[in-house]
DNA sequence: CTAAGAGTTATCTTT
DNA sequence: AAAGATCCACTCTTAG
């Protein structure tokens, strides 16, 4: 069989990183020695209080109570119907508050939530964290309508580094990363890569403290930016089916958070429509796909089904239609202007995991499955199964996700075989594997390889919190990004596609954290 | 072939 | 400070 000698080089391949994994462990150990880290993980207590202290909002204690006693939970519909909005004297009155679940006890229902098959309205959906949720939601409202109109497109930053391969050296020391406080020691990593390519160093990606934010209170499953640089928004979705959004760097330390619950399962996927931001496409496992329509206040259900819809992506000029699948393996194309599904196609044996689109050729789309395996498509061929792809990666466990690379010329993905998988060539024909542990286990979500601003370096959290960057070029990993401030691990990235140098990573506890590049003060 | 169960993992809340 | 709850991820094992 071809497999058998594909295997055969993937384990000489696996033996080699392995070996050089080795080689890394032993010298971070020798240089965390060298730092005295061990002395410091004794007395990791005493700083973890401090540091969760610090990444903490200090005011957010007190705020939402979303514990349950009884988990199967109707959510009250129109209660805040005819209820004027201005009362903000009246806090946490179940009466007077047009945000009644404010200090009640029924918010956040756990599972077998009932779904709502039809539209539901912001402010039902409305999760009023802050007790003076009427003023914020009406902040929340105008910010999202507010943009100008004018969406600005993506500036494709097309630049390989096939062929640039030969300049990349043996090891030099760059540089190291930068922390927030002097008395971490810890954070600093020495890096080896002869120089920087690309557009971003990413050794200059900063975290501060006021880019920590909880958005959700449950673990986040997709995080994304809003495509535009007028306001910095970030909009998440979780576990439970919430959806939030973080207003960077405006409003005060609770304004900038808004939350709904749209959906009664994970949210799996979020698309804000490219040329009206106003608009928010979310899906969910509940099976449930919905258009979030900020002008008319309002959570539209746009498809359902009786399966889990597990991921959902949109072409970056094309709001006509967009891409989602469901159950086990199927792809389904959503034509708005028709209203319905017009194409369907059983892509994989197992759920797919995550769908993408080479930004230079729409007519390449890659999946990525449960099945083991990742797939890149010719829409123009595509039929149904695995035997009619364009390319078929073969991993040996589940993989997470494969996305196109800002160019369009490679493709990552990321498995729980504990390796990232890289594809190039000019018809992909080169597969190398990256070492990288993408063991999460249950809590966490998994790890998913996204690229940069280029073709140069990928990101990917670490099971140690810290952000591993991984060099395409050399194939490993070249630096990790850490953080006193970071006090979970993040596990879900996005990159804003406007700006380069703007990072978001999404944690199981709710949490966001926001590097921005440059600067340095 | 399918179902059920154990083990794995981290974070937040409660005691 | 330590224990408890989480509970649709995935893999492997065992029972039918």
């Amino acid at each position: 069989m071809a497999t058998a000698t594909a295997t055969a080089t993937a384990t000489e391949r696996m033996t080699e990183y392995e070996r050089r994994r080795l080689e890394n462990i032993k010298r971070n150990d020798e240089m965390m020695a060298s730092l005295n880290i061990r002395s410091r993980l004794a007395d990791l207590s005493a700083s973890s209080k401090r540091l969760s202290g610090k990444a903490k909002s200090p005011k957010t204690s007190p705020k939402k109570k979303p514990k349950v006693e009884t988990p199967v939970v109707v959510r009250r519909s129109l209660r805040a119907r005819g209820m004027p909005p201005e009362t903000e004297g009246s806090k946490g009155s179940d009466l007077e508050s047009p945000f009644p679940n404010a200090d009640s006890k029924i918010p956040i229902s756990r599972k077998h939530s009932p779904r709502k098959l039809g539209p539901i309205s912001m402010k039902d959906a409305y999760e009023d964290t802050t007790l003076y949720g009427s003023t914020f939601y009406k902040t929340f409202v105008e910010t999202i309508t507010g943009f100008s109109g004018v969406t600005q497109l993506n500036p494709c930053i097309v630049d390989t580094f096939e062929g640039k391969k030969e300049e990349v050296g043996d090891d030099k020391v760059l540089g190291y990363s930068n922390c927030n406080f002097d008395d971490q020691v810890c954070c600093k990593k020495e890096v080896k890569e002869e120089k920087v390519l690309g557009s971003l160093d990413p050794l200059s990606l900063d975290l501060k403290p006021e880019n920590v934010v909880r958005i959700t209170s449950g673990r986040i499953m997709a995080v994304k930016f809003f495509p535009s640089t007028e306001k910095n928004i970030i909009v998440t979705g979780d576990k439970l089916g919430q959806v939030g959004f973080w207003n960077v760097g405006s409003g005060d330390e609770e304004g900038r958070v808004s939350l709904f619950r749209p959906h009664s399962s994970p949210v799996s996927g979020i698309s804000v429509q490219p040329f009206c931001l106003s608009k928010i496409l979310t899906s969910s496992y509940d099976g449930l796909i919905r258009l979030m329509d900020v002008e008319k206040e309002v959570f539209e259900l746009v498809y359902s089904s009786d399966d889990a819809v597990f991921s959902l992506c949109q072409q970056e000029k094309d709001s006509k239609s967009f891409y989602f699948s469901e159950g086990h393996g199927k792809l389904n194309i959503w034509d708005e202007r028709a209203g319905k599904v017009s194409a369907s196609w059983v892509l994989h044996e197992d759920r797919i995991n995550s769908i993408d689109f080479n930004s230079q050729n729409r007519n390449f789309m890659v999946t990525s499955s449960t099945d083991g395996t990742a797939c890149i498509w010719d829409l123009r061929k595509t039929t149904t199964g695995k035997q009619n792809s364009f390319k078929t990666i073969e991993h040996k466990r589940a993989v997470h996700s494969a996305y196109f690379s800002p160019s369009g010329g490679c493709v990552a993905t990321t498995s729980f075989d504990n390796n990232i998988g890289l594809l190039t060539g000019t018809n992909y024909e080169n597969l190398s594997m990256i070492y990288h542990n993408n063991h999460t286990g249950r809590w966490i979500s998994s790890f998913r390889a996204i690229w940069g601003w280029d073709d140069f370096f990928l990101f990917i959290g670490n099971m140690k919190r810290g952000v591993d960057v991984i060099s395409a070029a050399r194939r490993n990993t070249a630096m990790t990004l850490w953080s006193p401030l970071i006090s979970a691990i993040p596990c879900r990235f996005a990159i804003h596609p406007l700006r380069v140098g703007m990072l978001a990573g999404a944690t199981s506890g709710g949490q966001v954290y926001m590097w921005v590049a440059g600067d340095e003060k």
